[in-house]
DNA sequence: CTGGTTGTGTGACCATGTCACTGACAAATT
DNA sequence: AATTTGTCAGTGACATGGTCACACAACCAG
């Protein structure tokens, strides 16, 4: 029995028979920053991740792009799916945010783990519906919520322990599917607030009850 | 063998156990204007759309609209996929655009036909591949497409074959994710140009290869 | 015909996206 | 240490889009 399935959190509950299908197959480490697919590429395997995170963004023609969603250990890559059983090429970008180490299972044998493994198949269909609702989340915040809100609601999540975002302010815009400059502007006026402090590459959270108030 | 299941676009390739499964359900004949369910409602089965069209909107806390979907015969809904698979309940509503036909699979006759029968796994995979494709596709256009240009895009998908869009400003508005004034001043721009003419309820194209080169 | 309902037009105003820069800072190189 | 190069952030000007508050016109039912 391979290492990574033991690992891959989800993936632990499968049946026996689906283990041993998918014992034959090893896991790449690959380094961060590494691009997993862009739009216009064929879909070859489910690609599954086991440790990192790899971040999957949707690109205007500007140039703009808004984050889709963060694919965690023991998550999949929807995209793939979608390719894999909808014939469609990938519109989408995949980028790994950390070294990350992922499993690419083959179309052929994730097709026969679909039709023989009920299990299997509860993850996939578990991990389609929980994709798509965020990706309704993301069009949800893009076409209703103001970016002061959204821009809130992304600091407070990714600030740690002591409120400290390392994120450069391209890095927010792109999250929150708006213009750096924008999220300059935001960020300065929620300085002259009081309620956080900028500098190079990072904002520390200074008030963030201040900030929970601001938002619904 | 019920009737609707022959008229069932896409299922009359099931297989005859799933057929046979399926035989005791009856078709349900809705008005125009029901809405099949609103966000927060408990999904208690698979919807199928025989006759007629129902179309899914999300609904922002401003009282905007926008189109997600719209669902035809043949098609499902796949707001009911999400729910009988991830146990969420609806965050959208539909609401039956004309007079419409519908089966209602309760949960666990659907996740039966799901585990047993591959012709129906397949159907269902793809109507959820192909959905999450579009909303994507709904996503690029409100994050990244002017105005201007999915209007020109909308009145071109539903005009007739005279050039005829039988719609309001608010229904074009809703379909494309914006306000009805912002369709309205747009319409009123475009009018000006002699691209269109306006009415009460209608838009008349007048000069479509004139509207075709306004967009990408 | 008349009052209610629905669809449309408009001005004002704020929020957002885009463009074209400037300057600040940091890491890598002379 | 000085210089170059690339990344980040700040800013003004401007166009587009969303919201509010209305006015008004067209339609429908009684």
């Amino acid at each position: 029995m391979k290492d990574w399935i033991h690992r891959a959190i989800g993936l632990e509950a499968l049946d026996r028979q689906s283990q041993d299908q998918l014992a034959s197959l090893n896991s790449l480490n690959l380094p961060l920053g590494k691009v997993l697919f862009r739009p216009g590429d064929e879909v070859t395997g489910f690609v599954l991740v086991i440790a990192g995170r790899v971040d999957v963004y949707l690109t205007g023609h500007t140039g703009r792009e808004i984050l889709l969603y963060s694919v965690s250990p023991g998550e999949t890559c929807v995209q793939t799916t979608l390719g894999l059983l909808g014939e469609e090429d990938y519109s989408a970008e995949a980028v790994a945010e950390t070294d990350i180490e992922v499993v690419i299972i083959p179309k052929p044998l994730f097709l026969d783990l679909l039709a023989s493994s009920a299990p299997f198949r509860t993850f996939v269909f578990h991990a389609f519906a929980s994709r798509l609702q965020s990706i309704m989340h993301v069009l949800e915040q893009v076409a209703f919520i103001k970016v002061e809100e959204r821009l809130i609601s992304i600091l407070l999540e990714r600030s740690d322990e002591s409120g400290l975002v390392h994120n450069t302010h391209q890095e927010l815009a792109t999250a929150i599917g708006t213009a750096r400059e924008v999220v300059s502007r935001r960020l300065e006026l929620l300085g002259r607030k009081g309620l956080v402090t900028l500098e190079r590459g990072n904002i520390q959270i200074t008030n963030q009850a201040g900030l929970e108030s601001l938002i619904s």
